[in-house]
DNA sequence: TCTGAGCCTGACAGCGTTGTCATTATTTGG
DNA sequence: CCAAATAATGACAACGCTGTCAGGCTCAGA
């Protein structure tokens, strides 16, 4: 039933350790055999088999995601786009949810890495984050590619794919800015997520760059939550300098303060505007629908994983940044000042 | 640095043959022996090698887990579950999106299935519910488990959990009769799902044992979406004989019925009771918060997966069937008939 | 035509584990 | 207390592939 390189050689004509240099794309095969393997491969249907190629060579074929990410879109997303460079590549792909706050987390990673012999591993927040789990992961003998908020990669001791939410936010707030409103507010995630740190930062940007005073009664710290933002909103409308727009730093706080608007009798966006970031599936199914960014998730974590598998086959030598700059999508949360 | 059967053997003093006795424990190995080899398996910690295993021996250590279901929160509860499962019984878990409906979605599972060596495979909606993928995929003579909607398994060639959504619907109807309710429409989600025509199912029996008459009026077609839920709502209000309820399918119709509501100028839960199902996280981020019904995915999903590991070693001969009820859970969309 | 350099190819061992079967220890019955 | 039966253990091949290295082939230059 299932074809192994053997059957594959005796097709061909040809040793099997042949077989294998054409699969794996080794120089010295002369091109007449190397298309006699192909036509055997194709209509045999050969695929290498995995535990194999894992157990004999030096060469690993499996990566690791890692996640600790209450968003389950964000999550998936990232899961599907790693999944599909693995299916190019002929890559399997292992999925280990775990906390990254929890006491052994390294010896837990260390173990998974030791039993099932891992190319690298694809990190993004709060683990790409963590610099010290990081440099522990590289003495490991592994390769690590991150995936994190900024717009310049923080060391080079590993690969790191920027998502500049900095920009984004900058013009996020600078619609705000563009629709006559002066008296902006935020509600922050958690302040330790360099997403928070450079959300804030491309709103504070935006600020200065208009001329705007900053008022720091309406920066409201928070985490990334629809509670959270209830809570913000509140507090933020019952402040004496109310603000007529609020930024929020994701699609949940943001659905949170509409939520609290609802509560309070006000209108969005007539009386208040309210944007969020992300562009997750619900910033389209609240009333209004939300105004918000996008970062094209799948996309990146196939670059990532990409990046990733290049690495681990010395295809490429020196630590590469890719940038990404998340997209303003304007809905109906946002609008001109009255 | 890894540690190998070779390792603990020596350090037990036996050979290695003995050591992957214990390991598997199989019988015919003296207690005292049992227990040097173990003690020497912790001090190492000693983990057998995946690849090795699956490569040498005639059982295997994989199982997978394919999904199309655009509810990222129950894929990846789904998927948490199934990984419990696996990190108790040392499995391994390949992760395959696709597409149901595929032109050569048997041949893509055939492909993955002989390529790399796997037990057995966890099917939740909609593969769950199509027989003759089911029997193909036996066929191939892995194990499968199905999760479907259901009160009553619908065959015996593979192991069910079934899910009584007829049941969870019938409460959440009642509840809705016991506020008072006579108008209460249905929002159908896709038709051909076993999870529509069970809640269907449901409704119209708690109807019928309320001696309320099924005005068919009332039911409304639809897809598992946020723009049904809208569409939906806004056909039914639109009748002569509104509905003072409206009982939705899931619980992102449901936020769309919210949305249309909202648009109408209508009042929850004054005007209008609506409900959901599923108790996804954003049934609890709308206004008002959704009453719905909670069913428990990720054990759902481990017994689906311990049930699927038991069935591969053959400690589990005749094909099991386990029922869940998703439970109704009140919140503040759904009040007395005014 | 011969020689050597360089390019191709294949034989063989080994990756870490399990299956088979032979061998050795222990128990049981007479 | 001994033979036979049974239980416990170990030696070795095999799983499907890759790494190493030796050997064969090709072709240019003399």
């Amino acid at each position: 039933m299932k074809t192994t390189i053997t059957d594959v050689a005796k097709a061909a004509g040809v040793s099997i350790k042949t077989v294998s240099r054409v699969i794996n794309n080794e120089p010295s095969v002369r091109q007449p055999t190397r298309e006699k393997v192909m036509t055997a491969v194709k209509s045999l249907n050969y695929q290498p088999n995995l535990a194999a190629r894992n157990l004999a060579g030096t060469k690993s074929y499996s990566i690791a995601f890692i996640y600790d990410n209450p968003n389950a879109y964000y999550v998936i997303d990232m899961q599907n786009g790693i999944l599909e460079a693995c299916k190019k590549q002929g890559f399997e792909l292992l999925i280990h949810p775990c906390r990254a706050k929890s006491e052994n987390l390294i010896e837990e990673i260390t173990d998974m890495i030791k039993h099932s012999r891992i190319a690298g591993l694809v990190l993004t927040p709060p683990f790409s984050e963590m610099p010290e789990f990081v440099e522990h992961i590289l003495t490991l003998d592994i390769e690590v590619v991150r995936i994190m908020s900024g717009d310049i990669a923080p060391d080079d001791i590993a690969p790191c794919i920027m998502v500049n939410d900095h920009e984004a936010a900058l013009s996020i707030t600078q619609h705000l800015v563009d629709l006559g409103h002066k008296n902006i507010a935020f509600i922050a995630g958690e302040a330790e997520h360099m997403s928070t740190v450079e959300r804030l930062r491309g709103y504070k940007k935006a600020l200065k760059d208009n001329d705007i005073e900053l008022d720091t009664q309406l920066i409201v710290n928070g985490e990334y939550s629809f509670e959270s933002g209830v809570q913000g909103a509140k507090q933020l409308m019952a402040e004496k300098n109310k603000p007529s727009a609020i930024f929020c730093c994701n699609d949940e706080i943001a659905a949170g303060a509409l939520f609290a608007a609802r509560l309070l009798g006000i209108n969005i966006p007539e009386q208040l505007s309210i944007a969020g970031f992300e562009n997750s599936p619900f910033s389209r199914q609240t009333w209004p629908r939300l105004t918000t960014a996008h970062q094209p998730n799948p996309k990146i974590a196939e670059d990532a994983a990409k990046l990733l598998i290049a690495k681990s086959r010395k295809q490429q030598a020196k630590s590469i940044v890719t940038h990404y700059t998340p997209q303003l999508i304007v809905r109906d949360s946002t609008s001109n000042v009255t």
